[in-house]
DNA sequence: GTGTATGCAAATGTTTTGCACGTCC
DNA sequence: GGACGTGCAAAACATTTGCATACAC
C-alpha cells in the first residue's frame, strides 16, 4: 500500500550535512544554501533557477558550484535528477533504505511528488529472466496533473 | 509474460514512411535517411552521432534538420527520446496500441532494448487513487548489463 | 597549515530560432 | 506554383574544465 511521504524540512537539512561530515565533506555556504533550497522546494529546481532564487536573497553563488554541489548531493541520494525536465528534486530521508522510489510530475505546475515505491521487484525479476538483463537501476517518472491542478486545470 | 519484441527493419520503414504520407508530410531524403538510421541501430543516437554516421557515407545533413525530424518522428511515436542518454531510440511498430512499452539501458555498450509493458495499470490506478494524481505518461527505463555485456563486462 | 571547495574565465556541447532558398507534391 | 522542409547563421541555453584564490577543518 502506497501511503504519503511526508516531508520534514528540518531532518533533511539535518540528514544532509550530517551526510556531508560523515563522508569528510565541508560544510560550506554554497552546500547550506544548497540544501537549504532543495529542502523548501516541492519542485524540481535546475542549477541556474537555484541561482536566481538565492540571488533574490541577496547570496552570490556561482552555477559552476550549483553544478558542483548538486553531483555531490545527488551522489549521496539526497537530491534527484529529474530526467523530464532540467531539475533537481531533494530525495526523502527514509528509514526503509532499500524502498524505491518514484516520482510524480505535474506538468502544470511543475510540483514533484516522490511516492513510496510500490515495488517493481516482480517486474525487475522477470526482465532479468526473461531477457538476461542485468539491471543495476531504474527510472521511473510518471507525467501528469497533481491533485491541486487536477481540479482547476486552467489557472496557472 | 513479456516476450523479446523482434524488430523488423523493413517493415518500420514502410510503416514510417506510410506515416508521414498518412499526415500530409513529405517524404524528403534526410526524413528517409534518419528513418534508415532509426532502423538499423540498437543504440540510442543522438542528433550528432546521426550526421556523423551520415557523412561517413558521403551524405550530407544538417543537425538542425535532424533535430526537426526527430520532432516530427516522435509525435509519431517512430522515435522515442532516451532521456537517461542523449540519444533516440526508434519504437517498435506494434500491433497493440494500448500496450505500454519499457526501455532496458545497457550502460556498457549503449545499445537499448524495448520491452512488451508488462503493464503498469494496476500501479497507476493505486496512485491516482492514493495521490488524487491524474497520470497522462509514464516513463520508465532499466539501466545495466545487457546479456552480451554481462558475460563480458570489462571489454568495450 | 593543508587540502578541499569556490569563483571566474573560457571552452565545449546542446537546442532553438529566423530567414532565404530549394524541392516535394 | 505553392507550401512545406532544409541549410546556414547565429542566438540562447546547458555543462564542463582549468586554474588561482579562499576558507573549513
Amino acid at each position: 500500500m502506497s501511503k504519503e511521504i511526508t516531508f520534514n524540512t528540518k531532518k533533511y537539512v539535518e540528514h544532509a550535512l550530517q551526510s556531508l561530515k560523515d563522508n569528510g565533506l565541508k560544510i560550506t555556504d554554497p552546500r547550506k544554501m544548497i540544501v537549504n533550497l532543495l529542502a523548501k522546494s516541492e519542485k524540481a529546481l535546475s542549477p541556474y533557477e537555484m541561482r536566481d532564487l538565492l540571488k533574490k536573497q541577496k547570496i552570490h553563488a556561482d552555477v559552476v558550484t550549483i553544478y558542483r554541489v548538486l553531483e555531490v548531493l545527488e551522489k549521496m541520494s539526497l537530491a534527484h535528477k529529474v530526467l523530464a525536465v532540467n531539475g533537481y528534486i531533494r530525495c526523502s530521508t527514509t528509514e526503509d533504505e532499500t524502498a524505491c522510489h518514484h516520482y510524480l510530475l505535474c506538468k502544470n505546475c511543475r510540483k514533484v511528488e516522490e511516492v513510496e515505491g510500490e515495488n517493481l521487484h516482480s517486474l525487475q525479476t522477470k526482465i532479468a529472466k526473461d531477457y538476461k538483463f542485468e539491471i543495476t537501476s531504474h527510472y521511473l517518472e510518471f507525467t501528469g496533473l497533481c491533485s491541486e491542478c487536477s481540479q482547476k486545470p486552467k489557472r496557472k
